[in-house]
DNA sequence: CGGGAACGTGC
DNA sequence: CGCACGTTCCC
């Protein structure tokens, strides 16, 4: 027995407390009953809340229980400026169970209560009537095709957190509009046309497969308790036919009650259509029945509103207006099933293109018998050229956290360059993709490569020789022959110090090769050479292996040299002809015929005398019979060229020559590493420096990835190498916004997981123009920098970050980064203007909660606080301001640029790319003849934001294209 | 609030 | 018994 409010009475009354229900939500009615149900809810709170709940509808000093009403929170107009209806908690009347075997029905009494609170007389319930839909009240002018219709103007939000009940503590979140963003908020919307009278309209939980109810609660928080299902919201001519359901959350109900629940809301549902006659038994029957079939295979993490329409008749009778609507399905996001993909992480985003290579994605939840992993490639339209799925089995997923998998071959396995694809999850029950799709990279075959280096090679070759015969390589062999074996040479290894003790390995190279005195040296007739030779190439064997091998290997090197040095000596007195091709020759074949396929080049500089005066010499060489392309062409096995090598043995002198003579400084070899890559792996300072002072013909790009996916920049900064990273930086700052593409990290995500603040400032204080773009970078996992120092990094971390983040609220327009070393002006002086409050920025740091927007006083360097900045048209460039950093991110604007290459699909050419119809939307139609792709339109808006109509451009690409959208709005606001 | 760990339960 | 997944707890 306890005790409830009965409004009808206008007392408190005893009831039977149904002893039999075991369910959380046990509204504590049964059929037969005749109290009224207010509210199901967990046992053992059940009691509390139904008194509770009843108190809510009355004044004040009706109930023990009750609070003022004074006191109330909820003393809101019901109606805005807008004359929409928006009703709050305390216009959301429950009335689960309404009739259930119950004459009087007294909880809409406040429905009618227009801007102050009082109870409505109760009022009674006639025996029975008529369930249909009614047809009177309809719209004075009487046609018939004007009746009554319930349409949903806000979608609920695609996906929410559904809590048990035993988290239903405190505030939650609640459940909004499908366009809601932090201001303003929405929330689900209905509207009832074609009608003039009052009328109630209804939100309850329903299953998305079945037109029954769910068997989670739909409940809305009030004065500490969570009321359920269904809501009733009154509409009239008055107050406008919208009803907005706000603060609505939805409680997962726990398997073991689910029969339970459903019954419940299923036999409610059932009484209250039968015009709150009780059931027979057979008719409970079947309703169980009929609930263990639903409730055996309900879909427990996604449901959806269902809203329908009453009219309450002067007798009390509840007649259905409209057929009931129901809202897109909501996902429970914290499911497995429902929740949103997404990979974290790749163990490598390279891998060969015969597949089979292991990969390991780290991911978010998801279910092992419900996931796949897809790897596509898009051709420049944004169209699917080729896809397939990695392999692996349910035993590959490790805790629903991981999936160690093989990769699928490539459709090509004899392509010799490398293709980007991408690779992204996909969920086979509701067909979700993992957003964004992560960039992999499918290397093409060694043997391939190799094949395609020798066609260059021997091309480079042939073009330069004219009809150069292909016998002639045959003969070269032959011709080292003639070559005089090196054995038995003095070692001359101390000649060698001589010189670079002569002219100092400081003294760079280029000037060096230009000394008269150096000149002289290097000039010296063949014999000595030869001696130069020897002592390089010879003793290397005799060092590893003795004297065995001596006719192999590096011994072959010499003979190489030794011939071509011997035609350089005999084309500078009496030039030929033929010279430049029998040394082009003399350096392909050493190439072919050695097992790594180094070339000379390679040999002379990797070998571990470092022998300046060979070196230079072999350079001097091939400079002067202008071997240029042959140089840039040549690469060992592995890819690496002659700078390659120079990095990897830190050989920092022969970088502005190799860079003078034209070789390329963004080779990259097999690994993806460029000459650079290697310097920074290894930690060669000096060609670090070398590089980035170096004169090279070609631009240095800093933005190029290796196979690991990092560029130089990224490799310093996680070895943390401040040195490296700041000569880096300072040589390109723009380096600093590319995202890798193993986690999508920039720059500062890095800095972050390293928790060096001094690499942090470093960054922050690069003066970049791009430093907002780096600070607002997602990566892979969705992160910002700060948020990912929120996650990963320690306190001092979060703060310096806090420092020079935009506070919540602030539009990034109004807003410049500040640089981190910069002293805050700390004077608090008050404000004497109401409405804007300068406040010391450690204050600033703890306020982030408040809603109130701050703004940067870029004058002064203070910060400004207002109460609200909803006015303020000035800010209203903001979002285009924001959105143009959006496209500066590398991920954003290639999904975009893929999603808008795609065709429209609708309307007079559906072939049409949605970029076009967007640019045409946004008033930009003249410029659809000069861009091929998305990318134009994209780049149009980043560059020349300015005369774009931001509003027009999101409301167009909303329409054009929600998926693109929602990326975008994602951080718009 | 949202994220995540701990704990429980059933296969 | 161990794992996967459901539920609760906690910050």
């Amino acid at each position: 027995m306890n005790q409830y409010y009965d409004l009808d009475k206008g007392k408190n009354v005893l009831f039977m407390n149904d002893a039999s229900s075991t369910s959380g939500y046990s509204s504590g009615n049964s059929p037969n009953s005749t109290t009224q149900s207010l509210s199901p809810a967990h046992s053992p709170e059940t009691m509390a809340l139904q008194t509770d709940f009843a108190n809510l509808n009355l004044p004040g000093g009706n109930s023990p229980h009750q609070p003022p009403m004074a006191n109330s929170p909820y003393q809101h107009q019901l109606l805005n400026n807008d004359g929409i209806c928006q009703l709050d908690a305390t216009n959301l009347i429950n009335s689960a169970g309404v009739g259930v075997g119950v004459a009087n029905v007294t909880s809409f009494g406040n429905m009618y209560m227009d801007h102050q609170y009082f109870v409505s007389a109760p009022t009674t319930v006639p025996p029975a009537q008529h369930f249909g839909y009614h047809q009177n009240g309809l719209a004075s002018d009487g046609d018939i095709k004007h009746v009554p219709q319930l349409r949903i103007v806000e979608q609920p939000v695609e996906k929410f957190r559904f809590r048990y009940k035993s988290e239903m503590h405190g505030t939650h979140g609640s459940l909004n509009g499908a366009n809601s963003k932090r201001t303003p908020k929405t929330f689900p919307e209905v509207t009832l046309s074609n009608y003039d009278g009052p009328a109630v309209i209804r939100c309850s939980l329903f299953q998305t497969n079945l037109d029954s109810p769910h068997s989670h609660q739909l409940v809305v928080r009030k004065d500490e308790r969570d009321v359920c299902d269904p809501h009733d919201l009154h509409v009239s001519k008055e107050r406008g036919y919208v009803a907005q359901f706000i603060n609505m959350g939805i409680i997962h109900t726990a398997k073991k009650y689910i029969f339970e629940e459903l019954c419940k809301k299923k036999q409610d549902r059932l009484v209250f259509q039968m015009n709150r006659r009780e059931l027979s038994t057979k008719q409970i029957q079947e309703l169980h029945q009929e609930t263990e079939r639903e409730a055996k295979d309900m879909n427990l993490n996604q449901v959806r509103l269902c809203f329908e329409a009453f009219k309450i008749e002067d007798n009390g009778a509840w007649v259905p207006l409209a057929p009931p609507v129901y809202s897109n399905a909501i996902n429970n996001r914290k499911s497995a099933q429902t929740g949103e993909l997404r990979i974290v992480r790749l163990s490598k985003p390279t891998g060969g293109v015969m597949g089979n290579d292991e990969l390991i994605l780290l991911v978010e939840k998801v279910s092992k018998k419900n996931i796949k992993v897809r790897f596509f490639e898009e051709d420049e339209d944004g169209e699917t050229v080729w896809e397939a799925y990695a392999k692996f089995r349910e035993s590959d997923v490790h805790h629903q956290y991981a999936i160690v998998c093989q990769t699928p071959a490539y459709k090509d396995k004899d392509v010799d360059r490398e293709v980007n694809v991408y690779i992204e999850l996909i969920r086979p029950s509701d067909d979700e993709r993992s957003f964004p799709a992560l960039p992999f990279r499918y290397k093409p075959r060694n043997v391939i490569v190799s094949r395609k280096r020798r066609r260059t090679c021997s091309s480079a070759n042939s073009s330069s020789s004219g009809t150069g015969s292909s016998n002639n390589s045959l003969d070269l062999p032959r011709t080292l022959g003639l070559a005089q074996p090196p054995n038995g040479l003095p070692n001359l290894s101390q000649h060698g110090q001589t010189i670079s003790q002569e002219f100092g390995r400081d003294m760079h190279l280029n000037d060096l090769m230009d000394s008269e005195n150096f000149r002289k040296l290097i000039e010296q007739n063949s014999t000595d050479l030869e001696k130069i030779c020897d002592l390089g190439m010879g003793e290397l064997v005799k060092d590893g292996h003795g004297r065995a091998e001596v006719a192999s290997g590096r011994n072959l090197t010499s003979k190489y040299l030794n011939t071509i040095f011997k035609i350089f000596d005999q084309d500078r007195r009496t030039p030929t002809e033929s010279s430049h091709r029998q040394v082009e020759e003399l350096f392909t074949d050493h190439a072919l015929n050695n097992e790594n396929n180094d070339t000379l080049l390679h040999e002379v500089i990797s070998h571990k005398k470092d022998n300046l005066k060979l070196a230079i010499k072999t350079i001097q060489v091939m400079n002067y019979f202008n071997l240029k392309e042959l140089v840039n062409s040549a690469l060992n096995a592995d890819g690496d060229s002659a700078l390659h090598v120079a990095c990897q043995q830190d050989r920092a002198h022969y970088i502005r020559p190799l860079l003078g003579m034209g070789c390329s400084p963004n080779q990259q070899n097999h690994a993806g590493n460029t000459p650079l890559h290697l310097a920074v792996k290894e930690e060669h300072l000096n060609c670090v420096e070398s590089f980035l002072n170096g004169v090279p013909t070609v631009q240095l790009d800093l933005s190029l990835k290796n196979d690991d996916g990092l560029t130089p920049l990224h490799m310093a900064i996680r070895q943390n190498k401040y040195d490296v990273a700041k000569k880096l930086i300072s040589h390109d700052r723009s380096s600093i916004s590319v995202a890798n593409t193993m986690d999508g990290n920039n720059a500062l995500h890095m800095a972050v997981l390293e928790q060096s603040v001094e690499l942090l400032v470093l960054i922050l204080d690069a003066q970049n123009q791009n430093l907002t773009d780096i600070l607002l970078a997602r990566n892979a996992a969705g992160y910002t920098p700060l948020e990912l120092a929120r996650h990963k990094a320690n306190e001092r971390v979060v703060k310096l970050l806090e420092n020079v983040y935009p506070e919540k609220g602030e539009l990034a327009m109004t807003w410049i980064p500040r640089k981190v070393k910069e002293e805050i002006d700390t004077s608090s002086d008050e404000s004497s203007d109401a409405g804007q409050l300068e406040i010391k920025s450690e204050e600033m740091d703890i306020k982030t909660e408040d809603e109130e927007s701050v703004e940067l006083d870029l004058s002064s360097g203070r910060r400004r606080m207002e109460v609200d900045s909803s006015k303020d048209t000035e800010k209203e460039q903001d979002p285009l301001i924001k959105l143009r950093l959006l496209l500066s991110n590398e991920f954003i604007y290639d999904q975009l640029c893929s999603l808008l290459n795609k065709p429209l699909g609708y309307g007079s050419d559906p072939q049409e790319p949605k970029w076009k119809h967007l640019a045409r939307q946004s008033h930009l139609q003249q410029f659809t003849f000069i861009w091929l792709g998305a990318d134009g339109l994209l780049d149009h808006v980043r560059e020349k934001g300015a005369s774009v109509e931001f509003a027009t451009f999101v409301r167009a690409l909303q329409a054009v294209d929600p998926q693109a959208y929602a990326l975008l709005d994602r951080d718009l606001r």
